[in-house]
RNA sequence: CGGGGCGUAGCUCAGUUUGGCAGAGCGCUCGGUUUGGGACCGAGAGGCCGCCAGUUCAAGUCUGGCCGCCCCGACCA
C-alpha cells in the first residue's frame, strides 16, 4: 500500500501504466526476465473475460482440450513461413533428466504444429469435420522488449484451432470468431474496435489471411486486441491433414486459428484508466461495488455495520460482485483512493448520517469527484446499483468510441498524413504494395493496422505513391 | 541485439566524489488518540549494501570481471 498519488497519465503514459499495474495489484514482475506474475486481482479480471469467451465458444460448437507445452523443434520446420516467423522467438529445451536431448524441444509459442500433427491422426473422413477445438493455456515467446500484459515472454490466452472441408467453411469460421471477438470487446470490455484484414507484412507466419480487431489506446497508439487466421491448406499440407470426401477423394483440410490473450487486460487499462487509476467496465470488474463504512464511536459502528451488512447481503443475493471493506487500520479517505485506483465501478459510503436518513452515498468511478457522487435511499438500492452499473458500462463504451473517432482522420495528401500519424490514426487509400507500406513505416513509424471489411464502393489514389488504389486502410503507430 | 540508466531495509532512495560504527521517508508490528477524500503521537522489528575476485590496517565506497532489472530504438499477441 502506498499513500502517494499516482503519476499523471498525461505526464508519462508509459510510466503511469507500469506503476498502475503494480500498485493496483494486477500483476508483478517475476524472477525471470520478461515474465510476469498475474496476481489474484488480475487473474479475477482474466477469469471474467475467459468465462464469457468460453461460453461463446461452447455456444458455437467448440470444445476445449489441452495439448502439450513442449513441441519437437522439427515440427516448426515443416511450414516455411511459420519457422521463419517464429524461430527468433523460440525458447528451446536442450536437456532433460540430466541428459542432452536427442531432439530439441521448444516451449510452445503457439500450437498450430502440434495440433496439426494430432489432427492428421484424428481426421479421416468428411464426417470428422469440422473439428473445432480450443485450448486455454499459456505460450512463450522470447521477446526482446517486454511490458506487463502487453508483451511478456509468457502470456495467457486461448487458441482456437479448427479444420474444415472447404475454404468457404474455414473463412466463415475465421469471420464468425472475429465477430465474437468484436462483440466481446464492445459489450464486455467497452472497447470499440475496427475489424479488418491484415496486410501481407502484418500477416501471421503461415496464414493466407489474418484478420484482427484493432483498438485505440488513450495515447492513441493502436493495439491488436484479437486475431483470427485462415490458413488455407498450408498447415494441412505440412502436417498431412487429409480427409476422404463424399466422392471418396482424398483432400487437404482447410484450417484456422484464432486468439485473444491476457494482453486484453492491458487494453482495458490503457483505454479506460485515468489519473486516479484503473477504471474497469462493470461487466468485467472483479469487484463491481465496494461498501465503505464510516463511523467514530462504538455506537455508530454497530449501527453503521448493521446497515452495511444488510446492503452487502442484498447486493450479493442479486449477484452483484460486492465487497465490504471493513479494514480498521485505514481511514475512509484512504479506502476511497484505494478502490478508485483499483477501478471498482461503484462505491457505496455508509455513515451515521446515512443511518439516520435511510440513505447511502453512491460514487461512480467513471466520473471522479463530486460530479459522480449522489445520495440515494437504501430502499431499492439493489435496483439503483444495477442501473448504475449498466449506465457506467455503456458510458465507458460511448466515451471510448467518441475519443477514438475524434482521433481518426482522413488526410488526402502525404504531408497531412505525416502530421496525422505522428499522434493519431489515418484512414487512407493504399495501393496495396508492400514497398509503399515499408516506406511509410520507415518515414513515420506508422504501420498498417487493418483493411476494414466494409470498403467504400469507389477507388482513389494511394496516399504514398499516388497510383490507383481500391482499398482504404488504417495507419497508426502501434504497440 | 544496439544506446542509456540503475542494483543499499518490503518500497522509493540518500550515503560512493575524499575508504573509517548501515541511514532517511513511506510501509510493517505493538499501544493510544482518530475516522464523510490518502490521520496523528509514541515505542519497535527489519540489511548477503546484486555476485565473485583484487587492492587496503580497514571496502556500500577504489579496481577487474560477471549477473540482473528498468527505459529508449529494430522484431512481435
Amino acid at each position: 500500500m502506498s499513500t502517494k498519488a499516482l503519476l499523471s497519465r498525461s505526464e508519462d503514459f508509459s510510466e503511469w501504466y507500469n506503476q498502475l499495474v503494480i500498485r493496483s495489484e494486477l500483476a508483478d514482475y517475476a524472477p525471470v526476465r520478461g515474465c510476469m506474475v498475474v496476481r489474484p486481482y488480475g487473474w479475477a479480471l482474466w477469469e471474467n473475460m475467459t468465462a464469457y469467451l468460453d461460453a461463446e465458444f461452447k455456444r458455437t460448437g467448440h470444445v476445449n482440450a489441452a495439448f502439450p507445452t513442449l513441441i519437437p523443434l522439427s515440427f516448426f520446420e515443416k511450414e516455411k513461413e511459420h519457422v521463419e516467423g517464429f524461430s527468433p522467438q523460440l525458447a528451446v529445451v536442450t536437456h532433460g533428466g540430466g541428459e542432452e536431448l536427442e531432439e530439441k524441444l521448444v516451449v510452445r509459442p503457439t500450437s498450430e504444429t502440434v495440433i496439426g500433427y494430432m489432427y492428421s491422426k484424428w481426421i479421416n473422413s468428411w464426417r470428422d469435420l469440422p473439428l473445432l477445438i480450443v485450448q486455454w493455456g499459456s505460450v512463450m515467446r522470447w521477446e526482446l522488449r517486454t511490458k506487463l500484459f502487453l508483451r511478456t515472454a509468457e502470456f495467457y490466452w486461448h487458441e482456437g484451432h479448427t479444420a474444415h472441408a472447404t475454404a468457404e467453411e474455414a473463412t466463415a469460421e475465421m469471420r464468425r470468431i472475429l465477430d465474437i471477438y468484436e462483440k466481446f470487446s464492445l459489450e464486455e470490455a467497452a472497447i470499440p474496435v475496427i475489424k479488418g484484414r491484415k496486410s501481407d507484412s502484418e500477416r501471421f507466419p503461415g496464414a493466407r489471411i489474418t484478420t484482427s480487431i484493432e483498438a485505440m489506446m488513450w495515447d492513441k497508439r493502436a493495439l491488436q486486441a484479437g486475431t483470427s487466421h485462415y490458413f488455407g491448406p498450408n498447415f494441412a499440407k505440412a502436417f498431412d491433414i487429409q480427409f476422404l470426401d463424399k466422392n471418396n477423394v482424398r483432400q487437404y483440410c482447410e484450417t484456422t486459428s484464432w486468439a485473444i490473450s491476457s494482453r486484453m487486460i492491458g487494453a482495458l487499462i490503457m483505454v479506460h484508466g485515468d489519473d486516479q487509476g484503473l477504471v474497469l467496465p462493470p461487466r468485467l470488474a472483479p469487484i463491481q461495488t465496494v461498501i465503505v463504512p464510516i463511523f467514530k464511536s462504538d455506537a455508530e459502528q454497530s449501527a453503521v455495520m448493521e446497515v452495511a451488512d444488510g446492503v452487502f447481503a442484498a447486493l450479493q443475493a442479486a449477484n452483484i460482485r460486492v465487497k465490504l471493506d471493513d479494514r480498521d487500520n485505514v481511514s475512509p479517505g484512504f479506502k476511497f483512493n484505494d478502490w478508485e485506483m483499483r477501478g471498482v465501478p461503484v462505491r457505496i459510503e455508509i455513515g451515521p448520517k446515512d443511518v439516520a436518513k435511510g440513505s447511502v452515498a453512491l460514487a461512480r468511478r467513471d466520473r471522479p469527484g463530486r460530479e459522480g457522487k449522489s445520495f440515494v435511499p437504501q430502499t431499492d438500492l439493489v435496483a439503483t446499483v444495477g442501473r448504475l452499473l449498466d449506465d457506467i458500462q455503456s458510458s465507458l463504451l460511448q466515451r471510448a468510441t467518441a475519443y477514438r473517432d475524434a482521433h481518426i482522420h482522413e488526410p488526402t495528401t502525404y504531408e497531412e498524413f505525416r502530421k496525422v500519424v505522428a499522434d493519431d490514426w489515418a484512414f487512407v487509400w493504399w495501393c496495396g504494395r508492400a514497398e509503399c507500406e515499408a516506406s511509410i513505416k520507415e518515414e513515420t513509424r506508422a504501420t498498417t493496422r487493418c483493411i476494414p471489411f466494409d470498403q467504400p464502393q469507389q477507388s482513389g489514389d494511394c496516399i504514398y505513391c499516388g497510383q490507383p488504389a481500391n482499398e482504404r486502410v488504417y495507419f497508426a503507430r502501434s504497440y
